[in-house]
DNA sequence: AGGGAATGTCGAATTACTTAGACAATAACG
DNA sequence: CGTTATTGTCTAAGTAATTCGACATTCCCT
């Protein structure tokens, strides 16, 4: 009868995640103004402490004790993340066929014809060696 | 205080509109008997009703009367539903930059050597003729 | 016609996600 | 020291998503 929780973060995690891989190390009111500010999502200081809690729980973010306050990091990537939601996808949306994937991307109104050729060079840049 | 509702296919809507995409027009049972044995999803036939009603509200499907029964059809396509979920990501997770969600697919797990080649093969087949 | 099968409606229960207020504890400042 | 600001905890509320049982209706077969 229940709802099983998102293998991934949700909506507001995943804004909060974009904050702190990009300023680092934050207190709650430091991820409260970049939320309302960056992300034009305006809520109280309570929510983000709850939000971030609960974060600490699912293991998204580190808590260190800074005083009476506490500081929050990433405890995952940026590449982990992406790499999963987009994985993710790929199986539900296109049952794992990444030229699908690649071909739906191309034929997107997203992707213009500059970004189109950057693309291409892209791929064909990246092949050999294979890079990682 | 609220959550919105999901602007794409939630996780079961999805399922079931692989399932009206792939055999077409569907009795409620049919969808609940694809749910099961492709999906591995077996619920009751009443969750398959309300699901498939709410769907119909949310315009994912279309309703017609049969008889006494319902039969359902998708009402959004599959290359809609995949272009708006990839662009969601695309925006959401990869900031709108498309080399950098190609690099995330290159870069995973899920993609061989082989596909790796196919991709290739298949953005510079693609490019010429301007798509749009 | 009568009994069972099939089917939709309605209401409800449960979990997840998002938001925030009341309160307490602590820090900072004059 | 007393007042005010800062910060975490706890509790609660509201919507969304998922699931299903009770019930009524209709269909089909004997």
């Amino acid at each position: 009868m229940a709802r099983p929780p998102s293998r991934y973060p949700t909506e507001l995690e995943l804004q909060v995640l974009k904050i702190l891989w990009r300023d680092g190390e934050s207190s709650v009111m430091n991820v409260r103004d970049a939320l309302a500010e960056d992300q034009g999502r305006d809520i109280a200081r309570t929510s983000v402490v709850t939000t971030l809690n609960i974060m600490a729980d699912k293991r998204l973010v580190h808590r260190s004790q800074q005083g009476r306050a506490y500081l929050f990091t990433a405890a995952v990537t940026q590449r982990e993340v992406s790499q999963g939601m987009l994985g993710d996808l790929l199986d539900r949306v296109f049952d794992g066929s990444a030229e699908a994937l690649l071909l739906n991307l191309l034929d997107s109104e997203h992707v213009g014809d500059e970004e189109h050729q950057a693309l291409r060079r892209l791929i064909n840049r990246q092949r050999r060696g294979g890079p990682k």
